[in-house]
RNA sequence: GCUCGUGUAGUGUAGUUCGGUCCAUCAUGACGGACUCUCGAUCCGUCGACCCGGGUUCAAAUCCCGGCACGAGCACCA
């Protein structure tokens, strides 16, 4: 007890207090719990001779006295916060199965990488499985783009680091699930349905059973049947699943799981005419997959309890079920993958990496790393929380991640021409100098700059008309008189706190266009770039302006470079 | 409206299962400083939160009750 009223003494400064002492008393202690009254008076006098002393002696006696006795007590250890992703429930190590479903109506977004990123990490912490399902069974209100398959599993790959362990179509898995329909009219717990919508939704509404519900087992076969066959024009029927239709909710009655659709697959073609819905495609593929957590968005926890009620007729067990709560980007608005491709076809953006875009394919070309956006998700984690973060977020991620390895190139906009007066200052580094790639060294070696005839550029925002007196990065204090565009030389060292701007010689300039997007627009900034070793598709870091990509490298013509952030 | 879910600093996040070592973690941000040299990095410092009201208890971010706020679902989309 002295031993704890002694470490709050101290860690306060004098003002330990009996209750935090009594609550870390009985939180190592719980045989006392029970005679926590009587302990109280204790506790206090004893926080109180504590205070004393280190009133009266100086805290450095109470820490004596806390030393000579119980020194372990001088390191308490502060709370910490959990690294990496909670525990996955009921997970057994090697025998986890995750899965990734996303619609191929369009390439993956910064949103899918999120189900990207928490899957694969799941996966790689219980030395599990990963599928990579294509939900496209819907031929007609968001049709499968078929060049997007690939570039998915390419794109998986790119961020989760490695393949996914499974791909699968579910348009080519057809008959299974038309067989599971099939087997669940017949064991009665669905049913064909050929009451049109509003009519069922107004029976459903008023907890009523629907005429269709209780024909014969033989009756909804037939109806199956002419379905596939074709011989139901779409919306004439569809398949439930039955219920209780006392369900609370009513979203959840008699749901249903299959309907046709004429209109042709973009990849199997006419080969059907019934198409399940995705909770009964997943619901089934899932099982078939054997699939063991399901990690999905909460707009999707109504699709668990229908799921669950069809496991149930079916005599299986339903997955462990995470969910993430709705994410919305600061810097991107509402932007849906059908409404990107309209954008597109119309010509808004010049397509799906227009860096505008919240695509992964934008993103990785404007030069965000996998591995800063994977780590980005996983700090994120899973939380039920709608949240609301910014792109900043983001970028400091990718800075972290990028930094070390991206060299430094000096990049003068709206240029303005000095010439360089030496004349009264001698020494100097001759007709050359050199800079490091990387100030920190983590990118070794140097870049050498001629200097050539004197003349060089700064940005006309460093000194304007009005001269002014600056310092040259890694060169030479200058000064501009007004009106004159001579650049004195003061000194060779750093004399002065005058700024330190990024400069150019001339000769080692070339033209360069840095591309930004600034709200829903493209902006680009003309200016002058180091010629120094460019390398095309490189990330380099422009000196007091930010990370960019060198998008092309033209024999003539200025180098195109897009910016990625500061 | 019905159903479900969520509320911890500006933004995210840990802690909530099982009340106590929590006058609450970390990151990001803002501000200030250091650094023989970027508006980058690094280092140091500062700012800043348990939705509200009751209750239980020696003790509540944590348990109970009641509010409030926000979000999602209620498609023959995924």
């Amino acid at each position: 007890m002295r031993k704890y009223a002694l470490q709050n003494a101290v860690e306060y400064d004098g003002a330990g207090q009996a209750g935090s002492v009594l609550g870390r008393l009985l939180g190592e202690r719980a045989d006392l719990r029970g005679r926590a009254r009587d302990l109280k008076e204790l506790v206090e006098s004893e926080v109180a001779a504590a205070n004393q002393l280190a009133a009266s002696e100086g805290v450095e006696a109470a820490h004596a006295a806390l030393a000579a006795t119980n020194p372990e007590a001088l390191q308490r250890q502060k709370q910490q916060k959990r690294v990496g992703l909670k525990e996955l429930p009921e997970a057994i190590r090697g025998e986890v199965v995750l899965r990734f479903a996303p619609n191929p109506n369009g390439p993956l977004t910064l949103g899918h990488a999120r189900g990207v990123a928490i899957n694969s990490e799941y996966a790689k912490m219980y030395d599990g499985k990963v599928v990579l399902r294509f939900d496209d069974t819907d031929t007609k209100v968001k049709p499968p783009l078929p060049e997007a398959y690939d570039w998915i599993e390419a794109q998986y790959e790119w961020l989760a680091g490695r393949p996914a362990d499974i791909i699968i179509r579910a348009s080519e898995r057809m008959p299974v699930y038309l067989a599971h329909a099939e087997q669940m009219l017949s064991g009665d717990f669905g049913y064909v349905c050929r009451c049109t919508a509003s009519d069922f939704k107004q029976l459903r509404d008023a907890r009523e059973v629907c005429p269709c519900r209780t024909r014969s087992v033989e009756e909804n076969l037939a109806d199956w049947q002419a379905m596939n066959d074709g011989e139901i024009a779409e919306g004439g029927a569809v398949v439930r699943v039955k219920t209780d239709l006392e369900l609370p909710n009513p979203a959840l009655r008699d749901w249903p799981a299959l309907r046709i659709q004429h209109t042709a697959h973009p990849i199997v073609g006419k080969a059907h005419n019934v198409w399940p819905l995705l909770d009964f495609q997943s619901a089934i593929e899932d099982h078939e997959q054997g699939v063991t957590h399901i990690v999905r968005g909460k707009d999707l926890m109504d699709s668990t309890r229908k799921q669950t009620l069809l496991y149930e007729h079916f005599g299986w067990t339903y997955p462990q079920t995470l969910y993430w709560g709705r994410v919305k980007i600061h810097e991107f608005g509402g932007f849906s993958t059908s409404g990107m491709r309209a954008a597109i076809e119309n010509g808004e953006y010049s397509g799906w990496d227009d860096p505008r875009l919240p695509t992964l394919a934008a993103l990785r070309r404007r030069g965000f790393d996998a591995a800063a956006l994977r780590a980005f998700w996983i700090d994120l984690g899973l939380t039920q929380k709608d949240i609301s973060i910014s792109m900043q977020t983001i970028e400091s991620f990718n800075s972290s991640e990028i930094d070390a390895r991206c060299e430094r190139r000096s990049f003068v906009r709206g240029p303005r021409l000095l010439s360089l007066d030496a004349s009264g200052c001698s020494g100097g580094p001759g007709t050359s100098i050199s800079n490091a790639r990387h100030p920190d060294g983590a990118v070794e070696g140097s870049r050498k700059w001629e200097l050539g005839d004197g003349a060089i550029l700064i940005e006309a925002a460093d000194a304007d008309d009005t001269g002014g007196s600056l310092r040259l990065k890694d060169y030479a204090d200058v000064d501009i008189d007004a009106g004159t565009s001579v650049a004195r030389v003061e000194s060779w060292s750093r004399s002065d706190r005058r700024a330190i701007v990024h400069w150019l010689p001339q000769i080692m300039a070339r033209k360069a266009r840095l591309t930004r997007v600034i709200g829903h627009d493209l902006v680009v900034e003309e200016g002058m770039l180091e010629g120094f070793e460019l390398v095309d598709g490189a990330i380099v870091q422009l000196e007091r302006v930010g990370f960019a990509r060198i998008e092309s490298l033209p024999d003539d013509g200025p180098v195109e470079l897009l910016f990625l952030h500061g």
